[in-house]
DNA sequence: GGGTCGCGCAACTTTTGGGTTGCATATTTC
DNA sequence: GAAATATGCAACCCAAAAGTTGCGCGACCC
């Protein structure tokens, strides 16, 4: 089966890079692609979309399929709403910390515990 | 001043890698940190860190600001915000893609257009 | 069955990235 | 002003990533 989203770190890298995350796009709409339907637009080689799309499964971001004699792939949207989660993870501490900052301004200097 | 969040992709690749998305945690807590600072947990060499924060900067995920003699560098929220909205937008485009099936499925295949 | 289509694997080349070391320089501090 | 701090810059090293080519093979179409 498709591995589970990893570690968030594997996801970002996956979509670090622009072929990547185009083929991300691509697949956005829903429909499975094959390797060579998703190579069509690219000036790359078939092999190396390929290369590309092991790279996305292997972070979980897009899972495979087999039929017939091509291999499907499909997006996985757990794996970018784990991203989701993370970032707003960030957000949500760097809100917190500008509002204690605020209080602090405003009340002066509250109990620190 | 500091650069505006440009491609998706660079701030992608600027989280893509585990010592700069750790830099980004000890930012999130909101207090600016110097370059020292910021090496201080981690095993690497002051150059290297330096390396990845300027990575993080250039892609607009941080911003850098000269005190004194050190170098201050701090969290970018639109940065983090625009990742978000970009990974929602795909989000989006995945729902509605299912949506449709569903559609289609039940009310068996409507006019195209 | 023969031709074509879609892939996988392996070997190899070329960039790019992550890290280090060494040295120079501006700021502080005493 | 001397020592300590906090950086910046440049040259280098090594490993990993991106991409290509060549070849083989199962799946499909007629």
């Amino acid at each position: 089966m498709s591995p589970q989203p990893l570690s968030p770190v594997a996801a970002f890298a996956a979509l670090g890079d622009p072929t990547r995350l185009a083929l991300v796009g691509k697949l956005s709409v829903g429909t499975p692609l094959s390797i060579a339907r998703l190579t069509d637009g690219s000036d790359l080689t078939r092999q190396a979309v390929t290369k590309h799309l092991r790279v996305l499964e292997t972070s979980g971001v897009v899972g495979k399929r087999q039929s017939g004699r091509e291999s499907l792939y499909q997006l996985r949207p757990a794996a970018i709403h784990d991203m989701r989660a993370y970032l707003e993870d960030i957000s949500r501490q760097w809100d917190d910390a500008l509002a204690r900052l605020k209080a602090f301004v405003e009340d002066g200097a509250p109990a620190s515990d």
